[in-house]
Order: C-alpha cells, then sequence, then structure tokens
DNA sequence: TCTGGGGTCCTTGGGCGT
DNA sequence: TCTGACGCCCAAGGACCC
C-alpha cells in the first residue's frame, strides 16, 4: 500500500464484443453476444447493449438468446482480439517496464517504477492520456482505475466502468470500501459469498468488523487472512511484469454426452496431441499429466500422474493420459473430457538421455535420424522385463523421444519438433475430414482462430434464416461438424470424420465442393473488396461488405464455390494496415 | 433451463523418509 | 525395534478469475 495512487489498472470496456463492433461497423449500436454457440455455450462477453437486456458474462447461450433473441451471436476471434490486446499491452509499456497482463483485456501498471506519476494529479493525468492513446490507437474504450494497491486500483476501474477513470486517494479506502458488498473483493465468489451472507456478512464494512480470527475459521487460513486485510483497504503485492506458466491444457465439452468406451478413448487420445501441441509451442515439458472428467451430471473428476521426469512427447502424455482414464467410470455418459500437463520445465527427460549419451559417446557415431532410443532400454530386452505399455514413465519417455523420429533433428531440443510433427508421427491417427477452408491461404490456428470462427453467427435480424438452420443442424449426429469452438459438436458417433483438428496439417486444402465459410470470419471479394461472412449455408455464403472505417456495408450472397471469393484476414481496427491489401 | 475454456491458488489427506 | 512428530511430495477437489 503507497501513499500515492500510482498503481493503474486498465479494464477494456466489453473488450471482445466491443472489437467486434470496431470490426463490423453495421453491428455498432446493437446487441453483440460473442460466446460459444452450440448447445452447451455460455456468454464470454455481451455488449453494454446486450447487458441492457439481461445478458452477461457465463450465463448458458440459450439464456441469452431467450432475453435478447434479435442480438447478434459471434464466435470469438482470438487471434484478433490478441493484435490489438499487443497494441493497447504496448501503450501500457511505453508508461512503465512494470506491466502486468491479467488476460487479453486487463493489466496492471507500476506508474512510480516508470517515474510517469509519483502524486495524484500526475497519475490522474497518465490515465487519462493512456484511454485517449488506447481510443486512438484502437478506436476503444477503456476504464481506469488509479489507486495505492492493485486491489483498489481494480475496484477503482470497476466502479468507473464503462469509459470512465476513478482514483481513490489513499486513506479513503475505507470508507469508500465499507458498503460495497463483499463480492467486489476479488477472491469473493458465488460460494464465498454465500457462506459469508450466511454468517450475515454482506458488506465489505461488515467483514472488516468480523475480524479476522472469524474469517479463518469460516475460510481458513489463507483466504481469511487475505480477505480480512483486504476489507481493511490493505494490499501490499507489487506488480510483477513477468509470470510464469504453471501448466498447459486443453478441454472439450461435448455437444452430446460420450458413452462409448471406444469413442471417449480416442477424444482423450486426441486430447492429448492438442496438449502436447501447446505445450511444445510454449517452449516447455511437463512432469504431471491431468484428465479432467466432467460427467453427465456435471460432477468433474481429475486423475493424475507425475513422471519421474518432464516429458514433452506425445506418446508419453497419451499412455498417461489413457492409463488415467482406465481409473475412471463413464458409465452415464461424459460431456467434457480433457488433457492437461503442470510441474513445467523447460527441458525434457529426453533432453538429459541425449545430453548423457553425448557426453559420454562423442566419437560414437550419431544417431542419423534421431531414431535410436536413448534411455535405459535402448539396447534391447531390458533386464528387469518388458515395459509394453510404458508403464514406467521415464522409459516411456524415451520411447516417445523415437515415436517423434521422423521430424527429429539430432541434437535438437525435444521442442524442435512441433504439433505438426507430432501428428505426422501418429501411425494410429484416425483420418480427419475437410481441414477448413485454409486451401488458398493456410492460416493455421490451433484454437479459436479463423478455424474456430467456422461456427455460425447470427448477426442481428437480418441474418439469412437459412445458414441459421444450416447451423444449427451441425450439431446432428453424423455431421460433418464443424472445427474450432465447435470441434466437439457434431461428432457424437462420427469418429474422425468431424474435420476437428485443432492441430495445423500440412496439404490442408479441400476442394471446391467442400470450401466451408466460418461465419464471423473476414473475406476479400475480387469486386466488393473487405467483408465478413454473416451466414452460410445450402451452397450459398451471405458476405456483408464493410470495414473497420467505413459505415453499415451491404449484404451480398454468393455460391460457396465462387472463384473471387477468398478468405482474408482481419483489417486493422484503426487505419489501413498491409492486411487491407491482401485481397 | 442450464452451466465454456484456460488458467491459478488453496485445502485436505495420504504416503513416506527422517 | 517401535512410535510419534515433522516436513515434503503427491493426488484430488474446489473456488475463483477473465
Amino acid at each position: 500500500m503507497r501513499a500515492a495512487p500510482t498503481i493503474l489498472h486498465l479494464d477494456m470496456d466489453a473488450f471482445y464484443a466491443s472489437v467486434e463492433q470496431a470490426s463490423k461497423p453495421s453491428l455498432r449500436g446493437k446487441a453483440v453476444i460473442v460466446g460459444g454457440l452450440g448447445p452447451r455455450g455460455v456468454v464470454a462477453t455481451a455488449s453494454y447493449e446486450a447487458r441492457r437486456f439481461g445478458v452477461h458474462s457465463a450465463m448458458p447461450m440459450a439464456q441469452a438468446r431467450r432475453l435478447c433473441p434479435n442480438g447478434a451471436y459471434l464466435i470469438p476471434r482470438f487471434r484478433l482480439y490478441q493484435a490489438v490486446s499487443e497494441i493497447v499491452m504496448g501503450l501500457l509499456r511505453e508508461l512503465s517496464p512494470l506491466v502486468e497482463p491479467l488476460s487479453l483485456d486487463e493489466a496492471f501498471v507500476d506508474l512510480e517504477a516508470g517515474g510517469v506519476a509519483f502524486d495524484s494529479a500526475a497519475a490522474r493525468a497518465a490515465g487519462e492520456r493512456l484511454r485517449a492513446d488506447i481510443l486512438a490507437a484502437t478506436g476503444l474504450s477503456g476504464s481506469v482505475g488509479l489507486a495505492g494497491s492493485k486491489m483498489l486500483a481494480k475496484v477503482a476501474s470497476e466502479e468507473a466502468k464503462p469509459a470512465g477513470l476513478l482514483l481513490i486517494e489513499p486513506g479513503t479506502e475505507r470508507e469508500l470500501l465499507a458498503p460495497m458488498s463483499v463480492r467486489t473483493l476479488p477472491g469473493v465468489g458465488p460460494v464465498t459469498g454465500q457462506h459469508l451472507r450466511r454468517a450475515g456478512i454482506t458488506t465489505v464494512g461488515e467483514l472488516a468488523e468480523a475480524g479476522e480470527d472469524e474469517l479463518v475459521r469460516m475460510l481458513g487460513r489463507s483466504h481469511g487472512v487475505g480477505l480480512h486485510r483486504m476489507a481493511l483497504g490493505l494490499d501490499d503485492r507489487p506488480v510483477v511484469a513477468e509470470r510464469d506458466t504453471k501448466s498447459v491444457s486443453v478441454e472439450d465439452t461435448f455437444d452430446v454426452d460420450l458413452h462409448d468406451r471406444v469413442r471417449i478413448r480416442y477424444e482423450v487420445q486426441r486430447l492429448a496431441d492438442r496438449c502436447v501441441g501447446r505445450l511444445r509451442d510454449s517452449g516447455h515439458s511437463g512432469r504431471t499429466i491431468v484428465l479432467k472428467v466432467r460427467r453427465y451430471d456435471f460432477s468433474t473428476l481429475t486423475r493424475s500422474e507425475t513422471l519421474r521426469g518432464p516429458t514433452d512427447a506425445v506418446a508419453v502424455v497419451r499412455e498417461a493420459a489413457a492409463r488415467l482414464l482406465e481409473s475412471v467410470d463413464t458409465t452415464g455418459g461424459v460431456r467434457l473430457l480433457g488433457v492437461g500437463v503442470s510441474g513445467l520445465a523447460d527441458y525434457t527427460q529426453e533432453d538429459l538421455f541425449a545430453f548423457a549419451l553425448a557426453a559420454e559417446g562423442e566419437g560414437a557415431g550419431p544417431d542419423p535420424a534421431g531414431l535410436e532410443p536413448t534411455g535405459p532400454d535402448a539396447a534391447g530386452p531390458d533386464p528387469a522385463g518388458p515395459d509394453p505399455v510404458g508403464l514406467d514413465p521415464v522409459r516411456a519417455g524415451a520411447e516417445g523421444a523415437v515415436e517423434r523420429g521422423p521430424g527429429a533433428v539430432p541434437g535438437a531440443p525435444a521442442g524442435a519438433v512441433g504439433a505438426l510433427g507430432a501428428a505426422e508421427a501418429d501411425p494410429s491417427a484416425l483420418p480427419d475430414g475437410p481441414a477448413g477452408t485454409s486451401g488458398t491461404r493456410p492460416s493455421p490456428d490451433g484454437g479459436m482462430g479463423a478455424a474456430g470462427a467456422d461456427g455460425d453467427v447470427e448477426a442481428g435480424s437480418d441474418r439469412p434464416a437459412a445458414a441459421a438452420e444450416v447451423h444449427a443442424a451441425d450439431g446432428a449426429p453424423g455431421s460433418a461438424g464443424t472445427p474450432g469452438a465447435g470441434e466437439a459438436r457434431g461428432t457424437v458417433d462420427s469418429v474422425g470424420a468431424s474435420g476437428a483438428s485443432g492441430e495445423p496439417r500440412a496439404g490442408g486444402g479441400v476442394g471446391a465442393a467442400e470450401r466451408r465459410w466460418g461465419a464471423g470470419s473476414d473475406v476479400w471479394h475480387a469486386v466488393y473488396g473487405a467483408g465478413w461472412v454473416q451466414g452460410s449455408g445450402v451452397g450459398r455464403v451471405t458476405v456483408r461488405f464493410e470495414r473497420p472505417g467505413s459505415g453499415p456495408g451491404r449484404v451480398r450472397t454468393f455460391r460457396v464455390d465462387d472463384p473471387e471469393l477468398a478468405p482474408s484476414d482481419p483489417l486493422p481496427l484503426v487505419g489501413e494496415g498491409p492486411a487491407a491489401a491482401a485481397g
């Protein structure tokens, strides 16, 4: 807690929805809801127009549609949000080297460390200038909180929303906080809030009066002490510029619960592959493999296994996940599966083997393809007995390195083989369907980016009804399914036929007959220029031709195989960048 | 009328070595 | 040799955040 309000918290207003509105002029001033569009989707962000209908984050999408039937429902385009976020974070770093991003749209800044502000007046000026700079650079508004601690700065930005600035003068915080709901404090969610309410505590003032001992008794040591201090306005946490990643995970919720054990095993394998892809992209390996299973009744189980050393080998993670699955009862059905890796390191067990081998075997000749196992069982039968299913994690790790053989580079770190290599090296991979619409212009996106946009968009009441119907049918058994966010959809009995790979694939081009247009995604037409897909189905694609700087554009419909229509990258929200000419 | 995805942190309880 | 205390690691679950 410092004497001057020089900790700044920036929170962009309804970030995803605002980016979509800035990107698509026809949606400005309208209710925009961004989130998962499947039957089990939830709202990620709702524009302020949508919030007037009662729509809010984390609300089931079906409920949002009832409350706001004429809203524009969009799938998130994380790559675009990421790009905008980088611009904003860049502006923050101009203020101070101490910037702590909390998410794409939120960050703390230590103004004192940047030499920008040492008192209230300078802090306020810096905050106002920042808001103006963000508006100029992105066209978006953000809210700024300024205070002497992180907790209070965050409270302030929340109070300042939307598009405002609030500065909490040190010394006034207890008075300010006292009447606020306990839910205002970070760390008080629905459960703790209910707990406190039952004890007659609903405001921050009452929380402070309850005393530390009482809160520790109710909530446990760490939570109790922390909450009591926060209620008093005490918070010494520094702004931390860099945080190490602690775990990497992927999970999928299925439109329809899975019952078939074979199918469940297959999905776990796919998740393991994707997880390893992410792990390698981040330059990590990990020791603990975690399987997550959410059952039909929403109860969630986790099972984990810690290896003797860190790995980033597909085979090892697959096998561990498969073993863990064997200990889970899935009768009744499974709605979600997840695979994660924690206990991260920036080297692998296989690296150590390779290093040891290189150290002792100099002059023995290189392993040309990196195919030779480097582990203890490299020389044939293991005196301790066979290990056919990789029960020994470390040995399995060595085998994993072998499995990656075709892509392996002698002497290179294990991470040098990317997700693609892993996918290619996988002999048991089931066939995939069409790998998206990226044939002419591949834009590999492991997650919810362009591929994710392959879901539906229903942009306002003038959307093509036919398109919506067709997309709704995507969830039907045996359908072609949809990649990205919708990849778990429509895959009920169609193992391998979903075209749902989250991994980039080489040669992902598809024939014109299979060309599908990700609704909400950006396109370029040879005659009409930049636009975005408003809907598609029954052999047609509807495109609205507008760009961030234009007024609302016109809608035109084309055949899905129209040669003049091509996928495109998002246009910058402000100004005309190179992407504008990318058609 | 239902409840996403990707994380972090905390608590509890058991096993194990000292 | 047995037992309890202690610390550490691991596994599992839960709450919370955006």
